[in-house]
RNA sequence: GGGCGAUUAGCUCAGUUGGUUAGAGCACCUGCCUUACAAGCAGGGGGUCGCAGGUUCGAGUCCUGCAUCGCCCACCA
């Protein structure tokens, strides 16, 4: 069956929409993106970093999974057997604080009025909803996931992945409960990571308070001074802190001081001299009290605490800085983690004031039951009651806040799960130091070496209800119960289980724990039911699970086909702020459990900033839903600017604008405007409702999408394409494959068959290395610049002749597939589109042997560049007709030579040009509407001209002017020519009378500096000879 | 405080091992609705490459310092 395809049969602009929703069902009805382990093929795998279902993804999600996409489409097409394993995140915290908000905020509720069944209940609802829209907008990006293996962090396969894992890790003592001093949530109930913890400057003060010194003696101070940020902590003090040396101290802080001095720069040195004078009076000022308060501290004196009038120890510890403040510090091991540290030291009770929900509990004394801030209010007032309350300094704070709730986190004491960092940290340096894990940029793999260096325990529980809950039981024991040898020896040998004991939440108590591996209900049940054990309410922080997906996800710990086929995985893409969370923690589950790396290379990719430079988030409200970029510039132009900006260097800055829905004005997003839930357009003054909009009366209103002027180039390009694509198939009409020799090519031909080869291998290796804005940029240019601008341009005449069109047609034909297979991991679906268009119409393709193309170009082979096209030389000579050519036309414009007329043109060049440009005479009327009366070494200009001389060409290029439109134009560009030409002969006659240059650059770069002499001085004698004759003319 | 990165045209960004006159897109100016494309075509103007030193015959590129911005880590009674 014959197609043929007129101007009028295919659209001008690429209609995106209904080709994007045909291609998605295509590929998936087809099967395309499924994988299964097959030896014959090499597997090339990547693991989604599971995007949150705490909402949908934005544009910073876009830029990940587009990359992932281009590279795994990439490696299908070059034969790979390529599996992308899709799914999500649960996000312990984050997804339930969400669902927690708005059950709130709509009813009224806390999760303490659900409870937990129901609340898990509603987050699963979440959970779909999300999960649903996160997928089908990976799906609308044209994500090419294999779908049937979609897994969630929280599924049963995972969740079996997390209880072995947790049960090895149990049974190596790898994993042990302790108490710890977390940051503690009071909104939220729960312990919260370092990670998700952040610094906020509040104003507050600084409270010097007086403790008395029980009995003083003769020469002793009746009271110390301390100062805290936070008075009612005092109530949970248990000593107060003084340096043990303090002279050396104030030695050694004065000596480095100097030190540094010595060796400050100007600048810094005034602040330093200062320093050292203000840390000078306060050693002569605090000195001798200091040493006799270290005195009292040895000879295990006692203050009396204030308002709960208990005895605390004055100890020596060298936390105490005696530079600061008076010298000494009080201590509350169970509510800061610096006198944690000191309580540990100093072997001091930890005396714990806080409930959980933030108020005094019965260790507060009478403050039981006050809030934090009441408390705070009471301790002042009851001081100043006492006298025993000294200054109080304004001072600004910076206070720890939880990320999720936005509150004041409060150091709290409490059990906690702990995985030992040190062997398993110390694996996943290794595997980075010695190249197994390679890291692209290299720059990231210091930071990931640092934070493992440092092997600090991880904290893993997390006191929600949304996770895998922890897999132990636990049942205390009194100190005057012997039970526990036994019931642990009966516990330890039911199947499944193993045990270990650690000390009780009371004095003297201790506790059983049985970890159980999964599978083992029955085991579960008699714990509970024969021994008297309760599961532990907490569950696992969601990195747990995140650090299994590699395999997890693959079916471990069953021994499944894919896991022995996939593993390890190629290519990890992900953003840079989880190289520690997830990134490394992967590293360290994957050789615990499966004894081998989690993938052989990761790839951290840039991050999207706002028009201010500041990270995209919803809370700032300057993210952009990538729905809303489809929408507007199409799937193909969100991916290929995407890839267009990412350059390993630098983040990408995307100044966005609201849409108009009204009349589709643009108006620039601002820090004032993106917080609202309503904006009036500037443009038709219509109000229209964003992101924010809650009260009925805004989100009544059309919504105006957030979109980013940054993808026009990229739509622009799509549409080129498309353009070049029509171009083609309206001129193979008539189309026979058949092979083609070396002699079948014209220059022309042999010219782009050399720069597409040259381009195929450059986008290769780009992509081969990540550099996925050169492979863009490569491909941009080729595709606009010579395959549109010169070979498409230069094709159309070509079609016109019978004897040339079934070559051309050929060549394009060959061309476009070419551009199609080159392009598609970045545009797959316009790719796609024009593929199966040029399969209607030239289903055989191919030069030396032509064969039939595939059904669609996502299963294409990946094009190799064909070294026998590749000839620098001679696309080096066609580089000399492209600059004859643009000289007219430069001409053309200068003189404002109307685009319809004609004009007569004649060059001087050697005859070698001659020979070039000879064949090529019918390209200059398409190209230039310009005939070439003569050319050779002995031509003489035209009486009237306009020139231009050609130094790479060695040429000289007249424009015949029946009548100058305008004389004086001519001669001002000449003039201005002339002169850059002057200063440029003057830079280099200087640059070659300099001896030293002379004599020793390479001789090579001297030579070529005086051959550019040459040719400045001959381009400049020919401008002078053009000025003359136009300034004789006038 | 420690580390990493950035600073090039009005805006957003490229710029290879140091080597002629530093590039692109957008915006701007001129002329064109030329049968693939006005989301286009042909042409043009616009940059002392953040500042100051240094190495070199030669620096946007290498080194040192400074400034500004961003990110990560640590600490802060």
């Amino acid at each position: 069956m014959t197609v043929t395809f007129s101007a009028d049969s295919l659209p001008t602009r690429f209609e995106y929409k209904d080709a994007q929703k045909k291609w998605i069902a295509h590929w998936d009805a087809k099967g395309y993106f499924h994988s299964e382990p097959d030896p014959a093929k090499t597997p090339f795998t990547i693991v989604i970093p599971p995007p949150n279902v705490t909402g949908a993804l934005h544009l910073g999600h876009a830029l990940n999974n587009s990359l992932q996409d281009i590279l795994i489409r990439f490696k299908r097409m070059q034969g790979f057997n390529a599996l992308w394993m899709p799914g999500t995140d649960h996000a312990g915290i984050a997804t339930q604080a969400v669902v927690e908000r708005r059950l709130f905020e709509e009813e009224g509720k806390t999760r303490h009025d659900l409870g937990r069944e129901k609340l898990v209940e509603r987050i699963w609802a979440w959970k779909d909803a999300y999960e649903k829209r996160i997928l089908s907008q990976l799906k609308e990006m044209g994500c090419s996931c294999d779908w049937q293996r979609t897994r969630f962090t929280l599924d049963d396969t995972c969740a079996t992945a997390v209880r072995q894992t947790f049960y090895d890790l149990f049974a190596k003592k790898l994993i042990y409960r302790g108490k710890r001093l977390v940051n503690w949530d009071t909104f939220l109930q729960t312990a919260v990571s370092d990670d998700e913890v952040f610094h906020e400057t509040v104003p507050g003060h600084f409270w010097h308070m007086n403790y008395p010194v029980i009995d003083p003696q003769p020469g002793e101070p009746t009271h110390v001074t301390i100062a805290t940020t936070r008075p009612e902590t005092m109530l949970g003090d248990t000593a107060v802190a003084v340096h043990p040396d303090p002279e050396r101290a104030f030695q050694k802080l004065i000596a480095s001081l100097n030190e540094r001095i010595a060796t400050a720069s100007a600048k810094e040195k005034p602040e330093l001299q200062a320093e050292l004078e203000s840390i000078t009076a306060a050693r002569d000022s605090k000195l001798s009290q200091l040493i006799t308060l270290r005195d009292m501290a040895l000879a295990g004196r006692k203050l009396l605490l204030p308002l709960l009038d208990r005895p605390i120890p004055l100890v020596a510890d060298e936390w105490a800085k005696p530079e600061m403040g008076s010298g000494c510090v009080k201590i509350t091991p169970a509510h800061d983690p610096n006198d944690y540290e000191v309580g540990q030291r100093c072997h001091l009770p930890m005396i714990n004031i806080l409930n959980p929900n933030g108020t005094m509990n019965s260790n507060a004394g009478p403050y039981e039951g006050l809030k934090i801030k009441q408390a705070r209010e009471k301790v002042v007032a009851d001081m100043e009651a006492a006298g025993l309350l000294g200054d109080v300094e304004d001072r600004e704070i910076e206070l720890a806040h939880s990320d999720r709730s936005k509150t004041p986190i409060e150091p709290y004491l409490a059990d906690q799960w702990f995985v030992a960092m040190d062997q398993l940290a110390q694996s996943a340096m290794d595997a980075v130091s010695d190249g197994r894990v390679k890291i692209y940029p290299d720059r990231y793999t210091k930071g990931y070496l640092d934070w493992l260096g440092e092997k600090r325990d991880w904290p893993v529980s997390r006191q929600l209800w949304w996770g895998h809950r922890i897999p132990v039981w636990t049942r205390v024991f009194t100190s005057d119960d012997r039970s526990l040898d036994d019931v642990l020896r009966q516990v330890g040998q039911l199947p499944g289980v193993k045990t270990d004991r650690t000390p009780g939440p009371a004095e003297g108590e201790e506790t059983l724990l049985a970890c159980v591996a999964p599978g083992h209900e029955d085991s579960e049940e008699q714990l509970g039911s024969t021994f008297g054990m309760s599961q532990e309410d907490d569950v696992l922080d969601t990195w747990f699970s995140s650090a299994l997906w590699p395999h997890s996800t693959l079916g471990w710990p069953q021994q499944t086909p894919e896991l022995k086929y996939y593993y390890p995985t190629s290519t990890l893409i992900t953003s840079r702020d989880i190289i520690t969370l997830w990134v490394a923690r992967m590293v360290l589950a994957g050789l615990n459990n499966m004894g081998e790396i989690p993938f052989k290379e990761v790839f951290i990719h840039p991050k999207i900033l706002d028009g201010y430079g500041e990270g995209m988030s919803k809370s700032k409200g300057n993210g952009v839903d990538p729905l809303d970029v489809i929408e507007k510039f199409g799937a193909d132009a969100l991916r290929f600017g995407i890839a267009y900006l990412t350059t390993d260097t630098q983040d990408v800055r995307m100044p966005v604008q609201f849409e108009c829905p009204h009349c589709e004005s643009l108006m620039e997003q601002t820090k004032k405007n993106r917080q609202l839930p309503r904006i009036e357009c500037k443009k038709c003054g219509k109000p229209f409702s964003t992101q924010w909009a809650a009260k009925d009366e805004d989100t009544a209103l059309p919504r105006g999408a957030v979109v980013s002027e940054r993808f026009e180039l990229a739509r622009n390009f799509c549409n080129k394409l498309w353009n070049v694509a029509r171009l083609t198939l309206i001129n193979l009409d008539g189309y026979e494959a058949a092979p083609l020799t070396e002699d079948d090519l014209a220059f022309e031909d042999r010219w782009f068959l050399s720069r597409l080869a040259t381009v195929a291998d450059e986008v290769t290796d780009a992509l081969d290395h990540y550099r996925y804005a050169e492979a863009a940029r490569s491909l941009y240019d080729f595709a606009w610049d010579e395959f549109c601008s010169f070979y498409a341009e230069m094709a159309k005449p070509r079609f016109e002749d019978p004897a040339k069109r079934p070559i051309v047609q050929r060549v394009m034909a060959h061309g476009l597939d070419t551009l199609l297979r080159l392009l598609h991991p970045m545009i797959p679906f316009l790719t796609e589109e024009i593929w199966s268009l040029l399969g209607q119409v030239a289903p055989v393709r191919g030069l030396e042997s032509p064969s039939t193309a595939l059904e669609n170009v996502t299963i294409a082979a990946w094009p190799v560049g064909n070294a026998a096209h590749k000839n620098a030389e001679l696309e080096n000579r066609f580089a000399k007709f492209q600059a004859v050519l643009g000289a007219i036309r430069e001409i053309r414009s200068r003189q404002s030579i109307p685009p319809k007329e004609s004009v007569e043109f004649s060059v001087r060049c050697d005859d070698e040009l001659v020979r070039l440009l000879e064949p090529m005479k019918a390209y200059f009327v398409s190209m230039a509407k310009a005939n070439v009366i003569a050319w050779g070494p002995a031509v003489t200009p035209p009486e009237t001209n306009a020139a231009i001389n050609l130094p790479d060409a060695n040429a000289d290029v007249y424009v015949d002017l029946k009548d100058f439109i305008d004389v004086e134009a001519e001669i001002e560009r000449n003039q201005k020519q002339a002169q850059r030409l002057q200063g440029q002969i003057a830079g280099k006659e200087k640059q070659l009378s300099n001896e030293s240059f002379v004599s020793r650059a390479p001789a090579d770069v001297v030579q070529k500096e005086r051959e550019a002499l040459e040719t400045l001085r001959s381009q400049l004698a020919s401008v002078e000879a053009a000025l003359q004759k136009l300034e004789a003319g006038r």
